[in-house]
RNA sequence: UGGGGCGGACGCAUGAUCGCUCCGGUCUUUGGGCCGGAGAGGAAAGUCCGAACACCGCAGGGCGCGGCGGUUCCUAACAGGAACUUCGGGCAACCGGAGGACAGUGCCACAGAAAAGACACCGCCGAUGGGACGGGCGACCGUUCACAGGCAAGGUUGAAAUGGCGAGGUAAGAGCUCACCGCUUGCGUGGCGACAGGCAAGGCAAGGAAAACCCCGCUGGGUGCAAGACCAAAUAGGGAAACGCUUGAGGACUGCCCGUCCAAGGUUUCCGGGUGGGUUGCACGAGGUGCCGGGCGACCGGUGUCCCAGUCAAAUGAUCAUGGCCUGCAGCAGCAUCGCAGGAACAGAAUUCGGCUUACAGGCCGCCCCAAUUU
RNA sequence: CGGAACGUAGCGCAGCUUGGUAGCGCACCUGAAUGGGGUUCAGGGGGCCGGAGGUUCAAAUCCUCUCGUUCCGA
């Protein structure tokens, strides 16, 4: 298994995985997005990214998805684990670049940053 | 050289590392691994038109409603495109508009006399008839009044006032008459046609608006891939088909009518429905492109060649390096090089095509017009 | 993805059908009344009708394009 893959299995991708997190997971805020997560007894997290229409345009939305997508990609010992994750981002979102992103999530969820992970 | 018009193509490149989706091959412990290949646009957008395709008890007739509107052609079709006609704008290249207002109904506020088969407020005249005064024996003549009457030249309003301009004519005037222009009608010529220009006659009839209703011509059944088809799981609450015996309320086809059909109860037969999944529809097509031929052109025909995204909380990305482009600073008399900092548009496939419209940093190519300069 | 509706004063709405003066309520300002405030009475200000273009003598109204908001559909 390689050490940065993320295949569609590590994505929530059903609307029930979706209303399940945000039932029963806790919520984190950080500055223009929303995190939720809820322990899911897997061995591995996964994702679930969430950007409303109001955000802005299409490409503005993609942009969104692929950076946070990344992040999770190469940082996931900031992120819990062993959890189902939703990242729900806000219309107010405004955080661009990857290392933004990054460290949002990792004040928000106060988890070390490995050092080998980021020299990649 | 400067300014402008029309059309076309592009819209970062290369490499490395880490990832995502699909296809082919191969290995496999059936989890997947490895190798190779492919992977957003000119607008993918807005959803404004037109189709394909699918279903709707298979959509028939009449009325209504909607869309389009110079002509001819292209096209599967179109509100698209091409060529041409005509009117308007521009010095020009070029750009923009387009049925009918003597079929009918209604509208044209305010102002103005009058706003649509004209009218007469100010005004002009008062020839003819009439009144008054004067002259004359008289027939009658002169002056005056503005009563009857004649007129619409000039003025005033307005976005718009019922042919224009000039001359003749008259009491004053008037297409009343004449020339030119406009208009109408007729004839014949050229053109497939819109229409063009020619001749003759009439003698002035006619305002705007149809993106008001409307008339004429052409055209449109409805709903849309969340259309529709299939599969397995799970469950009994219902559903479907046939018969056409009874009823004729209600509903569907189209908004209404006719017409057709469904329908409720009954009998018989069959198995599905909600919810959430999977497969399919779904990517070879009115397809792209090279060459040849036809056509002024849009485009068409022949032939060779290519296969070119296929997702579904929705893939096509991230980081770094190098190079090119643009902007600013420094530098310089100025340019180039070099240095530093920053920037790189509009925008993301969602059933698929043909168009239209809108957004767009930056530069590139071709043709044409105007002005200046040089020869 | 498909299908609808709405943008008018600070706020909530008329006016659009049949084109010529933009109006109503609350709010705001001034004055009267009160010792002061509220209520009440009288008067007043505030709009280029979401934006651009077109038709027309004239457009909030008719036509086209565009921007924004809201709703419905498995």
């Amino acid at each position: 298994m390689k050490r940065f893959a993320l295949p569609k299995s590590s994505l929530l991708r059903k609307s029930g995985e979706f209303n399940l997190v945000y039932r029963q997971g806790r919520r984190l805020r950080g500055p223009g997005f929303l995190l939720v997560c809820c322990g899911s007894g897997l061995p591995g997290s996964r994702l679930g990214i969430s950007v409303p229409a109001k955000t802005g345009c299409a490409v503005r939305r993609n942009r969104i998805k692929r950076l946070v997508r990344e992040t999770f990609r190469l940082h996931r010992d900031i992120f819990p684990s062993s959890s189902d994750i939703v990242f729900a981002v806000r219309p107010e979102f405004t955080l661009d670049g990857l290392n933004e992103v990054r460290a949002a999530v990792a004040e928000l969820t106060g988890l070390p940053e490995r050092h080998d992970a980021a020299a990649a």
